[in-house]
DNA sequence: TTGAAAGCGATACCAC
DNA sequence: GTGGTATCGCTTTCAA
């Protein structure tokens, strides 16, 4: 391996885009390479050197070296300081002078200085780099619409506060489910979010020895060096079986999801709780086992909707299931919500365009991610103190066209 | 700082994964902490040594350093060799020994063995780290509908290649939009990918300067070292046109995207083009501004349906402008299909849910993502050699309920 | 084929 | 306050 590397030079045509502006035609920027090799061992020496002679702690105007960035001996050589001097400057240490610091950050300014985060990494032992799992979704990371929303809230929370994410995921590396740690240590990451996991998985005693905090979406996990974020998915199944049986519905089935994650307790908890509490039966009947996706929420709508007398609502432990209801009725020609009432969960962008427009409970997922963010940051650089073990938002029912009256007459 | 860690362990009770598995409740997880400190400094150097003297050359079972990762160290220690010997064996370079090689790998594996990244870009220069900017999207980066699926072909292809993904984009840092340059600078990243770049961006003149391969995706660049991936627009625009005029529609409409996307011109170029094909004529006042976003496409469409006479079709140059127009023609009481036919351009997985269903122009885009990484690494890896400097990959017109036959007469 | 040693760029301890 | 220096874990000459 060499290490060297060429610089390329990228010249867009002002022309052009002012033609394109104008209507005319798209910018093309044209880059060409220059072959000026970039500078390392003995030259690199002989440039700080010549850095340091010629430039005499004066007044003058510093440039960044030739070939390669600027690194703390640049600025020590220019300042005639000791590298130790000028990372303490620039970390903020209490022992620099004032003018000593003043004059650092202003070299560095001018030397455009960037810190090697490699090099700051392999002595503190810390990257600043946070691993986000996605797990048990084979093709869709970004893409599935709960889990994207959010990581644009985590990216946006770790940018705050300095730390840079990394991606993991399953699916993406030969040979099945790689090990967590296995993924983690090369980068070093300093802690980990994860999305999606299952308590089936066969890694979970993994998450043990993990040397590093973590946080899960929507699995509870307790531990001082783990946190867990989440909605109160109780509460919110309980806001959909109270708005539905207000309705006047009595006979109300339920799509659940897979029992492998521990929000499909949760909502059946709270849906049959609030069904409870308003003097309505629940039966195990009822119940349909779903995996979140809309194909499961097809064929479980299929199932009830055959059986006589027939549920007048359903509710679905996802908004993808309950698209699929909705397609199941269309395609068996019942309307709703004049023959059915359909609730789901999540408030996906797709629910409020369905049609009709869904029912649902709508998760701050931005904000899910934010406070995993501020969660695994807080345990990283604070401890556990004062960091709550688990962090649950409050979810909100949104009340859409896909829920109405329930029919005077059974079918 | 002090770089010592806390090892945490976990342990997850198996029988209440039993019970919840049962439909009784839900797993926890628990996490206590050990107080082993991280070995560092001295303490470490005398663990290494006592490897090396507790475990000569022979068949004994080695397990990993208690408190801290392998390192090279461990593994010349154990084996007798120098770190030098075993980096060469690692790496698989010619100049081992089968059988040394064969010893190393065994003992690395027994240490579970990790490389450490930082060191190794440390001294190589190279990350194996690619970032990708997501520019003009304040909040949606990973729940925008386009690129959340290119990223997540991005990331397969990139993990293929044992690179991982660093995320950078607007509005994650304070004081408007940071340099290019800079962001990558602190980690050293190989190479680059742009999402959503525009031709008046204050810092085109920055990707001249970028000392690393670079991918754009949708904006033609020229060079040795940027490559730029997308579809043929032009190409899936005319496919609208025929597919329009082919219905009948001679009064038909454009809402273009803004100006400042290359890909805008590409669309109306095509899409004029088309129309020409088969003898239509394209005049200036049939097209409209917008910027992408459904509000802008909504706005558009109640400026040109206001019109007399009015457009019997519309073709919007994204799903969301699209979306938008359905929207104001189902305020307006305009019938779609029946009265007025509306294209998009994307295929969004909202397109084919909303009423009616979108005809628009599929874009394979995790294809996108995946053509991006293997641009990016074979700049990186092997130059520009055999590298294409420009991927058009081919766009598909999808059919839908939202395009009709001309109205026969006019409103 | 192997080993010794010089860094890569930064931090932190210990003198002064 | 400041400087010298060992060190993080690894790659890469250069000798042996």
């Amino acid at each position: 391996m060499k290490g060297h590397r060429r610089r390329p030079r990228l010249r867009l045509s002002a022309t052009r885009i002012a033609q394109f502006a104008a209507g005319d035609r798209p910018p093309i920027g044209e880059v060409t390479v220059l072959p000026s090799l970039r500078g390392k061992g003995g030259e690199g020496v002989a440039q700080r050197q010549a850095i340091g002679r010629t430039t005499p702690p004066s007044r003058k105007r510093l440039s960044p070296p030739p070939g390669r960035r600027a690194t703390l001996r640049d600025i020590a050589g220019a300042l005639g300081l000791s590298v130790a001097a000028v990372s303490r400057a620039l970390n903020g240490h209490p022992d620099v002078s004032p003018t000593t610091r003043r004059r650092v950050l202003e070299v560095a300014r001018q030397l455009n200085y960037r810190p090697n985060a490699a090099a700051k990494t392999l002595v503190t032992h810390r990257s600043r780099l946070i691993g986000v799992y996605f797990l048990g979704q084979e093709r869709a990371r970004f893409s599935h619409p709960f889990a994207s929303e959010v990581v644009d809230g985590l990216l946006e929370g770790l940018a705050t506060a300095g730390y840079d994410l990394l991606v993991f995921g399953d699916g993406l590396y030969d040979g099945g489910a790689p090990s967590f740690m296995d993924l983690a240590a090369h980068r070093q990451i300093d802690g980990a979010v994860f999305l999606g996991l299952r308590t089936d998985d066969p890694r979970w005693g993994e998450l043990a020895r993990l040397p590093f905090p973590l946080v899960t979406i929507d699995v509870p996990v307790e531990g001082e060096r783990a946190v867990s974020v989440g909605c109160d998915h109780i509460e919110g199944a309980r806001l959909m079986a109270r708005h539905l049986a207000a309705l006047g519905h009595r006979r109300i089935a339920m799509i659940n999801g897979h029992r492998w994650a521990p929000v499909s307790w949760e909502r059946l908890t709270g849906f049959t709780a609030g069904l409870r509490q308003v003097g309505l039966e629940w039966e195990e009947a009822c119940l349909v086992e779903g995996d979140f996706t809309e194909a499961s929420g097809y064929q479980g709508a299929v199932e009830l909707l055959r059986r006589r007398p027939r549920p007048t609502a359903i509710f679905a432990a996802s908004d993808l299931m309950a698209l699929g209801v909705l397609r199941a009725a269309r395609e068996m020609g019942i309307a709703v919500p004049e023959e059915l009432s359909v609730g789901g969960y999540d408030d996906i962008s797709d629910a409020a365009r369905a049609s009709p427009p869904l029912t649902t409970v709508h998760q701050p997922r931005r904000q899910l991610g934010v406070a995993a963010a501020q969660s695994v940051v807080g345990l990283i650089e604070r401890g556990h103190d004062g960091i709550p073990s688990r962090v649950l938002l409050r979810p909100e029912l949104v009340v859409r066209a896909s829920t109405g009256p329930a029919p005077s007459s059974s079918p």
